[in-house]
DNA sequence: ACAACGTACAACCATTTGGTTGTACGTTGG
DNA sequence: CCAACGTACAACCAAATGGTTGTACGTTGT
């Protein structure tokens, strides 16, 4: 099920690609507010506000509610805390690159490996 | 200067939106590849995978260093930090609505707001 | 009742994107 | 020396993107 997890994730940074996206996804992680509310913040259409509400919601990063004419947006903070884990994993490849490093200046300068202080506890910054 | 930081911002989420280009950056963040290395991974031509990690060499979340013919790339851990700070960011301003419901909320129910639990250590999911 | 409001969506347009092929140029190994 | 390799970049193309206007339809206040 990698190629869904690939596509959530397409999904979650194009719709963070976008200034505009970014902006209305600070506002309704804040608190609700209606699309047209959101639109009058912004110099463009309606429209295309809507359209950027659209994209956010389709990624899981916001979610609407309907109270009467008013579609009510609130923004998804655990959608939020799941892009966050995908990049603490890229780090993670990162941290594994100094291990081997650290490793590999093992073998060439002792033969007697016990000694290497714990490579899990290496400060890396 | 946040409009610089808008910026930044865009190229981060968008050299990340592409499936492509996490899986690049997913290696060299491991350790140091080259372009033609790189290309040889993917079903596509030599010039889509190099215009890939040149889109993720302008967004500065990894560099390249001549060697030789060959051009070694290596992933920026600091950069992907500072993708995921906003991200922080992004749940702060989550937390803070949760913060104004909670005042809210003791402001409408109650007179002597002693009997209320803790609202920092208020369970939220 | 009905005008104004809020939403949704289609159609359209210019620009950007992600891919291709082709060309040029420095580097390296036999 | 020179053929193969690695890189860079231009030109091109189909599809996606971000914007527009227009239309339709349910909701609300007077």
């Amino acid at each position: 099920m990698t190629a869904e997890d690939e596509d959530r994730a397409d999904a979650w940074f194009h719709a963070l690609s976008d200034r505009t996206r970014r902006d209305i996804l600070r506002r309704v992680l804040a608190g609700e507010h209606s699309v047209s509310a959101l639109a009058r913040s912004y110099d463009m259409s309606f429209a295309a506000v809507q359209k950027h509400v659209a994209v956010l919601e389709r990624a899981g990063l916001l979610t609407k509610r309907r109270q009467g004419r008013e579609a009510l947006a609130s923004g998804d903070v655990e959608a939020v805390r799941s892009v966050g884990a995908m990049l603490t994993d890229l780090e993670a490849l990162w941290r594994g690159r100094i291990s081997r490093m650290d490793e590999l200046f093992a073998e060439q300068h002792d033969t007697s490996p016990d000694t290497r202080h714990d490579p899990t506890t290496h400060r890396t910054d």
